[in-house]
DNA sequence: CCGTTGACCATAA
DNA sequence: CTTATGGCCAACG
C-alpha cells in the first residue's frame, strides 16, 4: 500500500523535523529517528512517514536500518539511488552493501 | 467502525 | 547466522 502525504499528520512531522538535523554525510536509523524523536517505540512509522514524503525537504536518504543496509522497498531503483545520495556525501559502503553504523551514524550529546 | 498493510527494531531461542 | 514475536500509527476501501 502506498501513503500520500498528508500535512496533517503528527507524529509524522515530527519525524520529518528530526531527519531534517541529520548532517551531510552522517545517517541515522529508524528506531534512532523515533527515539530522537520521543517517540522510541514507532521506528517502524519513521518508515511509513518516508513513504508519504512528496515535495518536503527532508533527507531521506540518510536513514538506514539498524543493520546499516538500505531498507528495500519494491524496486532496487531506490536503493540504489540512496545509495548514490549517500556516496556523493563521502559514506563508503562495505561488501555486502553495508555502512560502519560506528563511523558514520549521527551521534549527537545525550541521544 | 473494521480489516489490511506498510522504508522497522529489540529480544529470545 | 536464522526465525518468531510483541510493540505500534496512519491511510484506504
Amino acid at each position: 500500500m502506498e501513503f500520500r502525504p498528508n500535512p496533517s499528520s503528527l507524529i509524522f512531522n515530527r519525524f520529518y523535523r528530526v531527519i531534517r538535523r541529520i548532517p551531510r554525510g552522517r545517517v541515522a536509523t529508524y528506531g534512532q529517528i523515533a527515539r530522537m524523536a520521543g517517540l522510541p517505540a514507532h521506528a517502524r512509522y519513521v518508515g511509513y512517514a518516508l513513504a508519504t514524503l512528496s515535495k518536503k525537504s527532508v533527507p531521506w536518504h540518510r536513514v538506514i536500518n539498524a543493520k546499516g543496509e538500505i531498507s528495500k522497498r519494491g524496486t532496487p531503483q531506490f536503493a540504489f539511488r540512496q545509495r548514490a545520495l549517500l556516496e556523493k556525501e563521502g559514506v563508503v559502503f562495505g561488501q555486502n552493501d553495508r555502512l560502519s553504523l560506528k563511523t558514520y551514524q549521527w551521534k549527537i550529546n545525550r541521544e
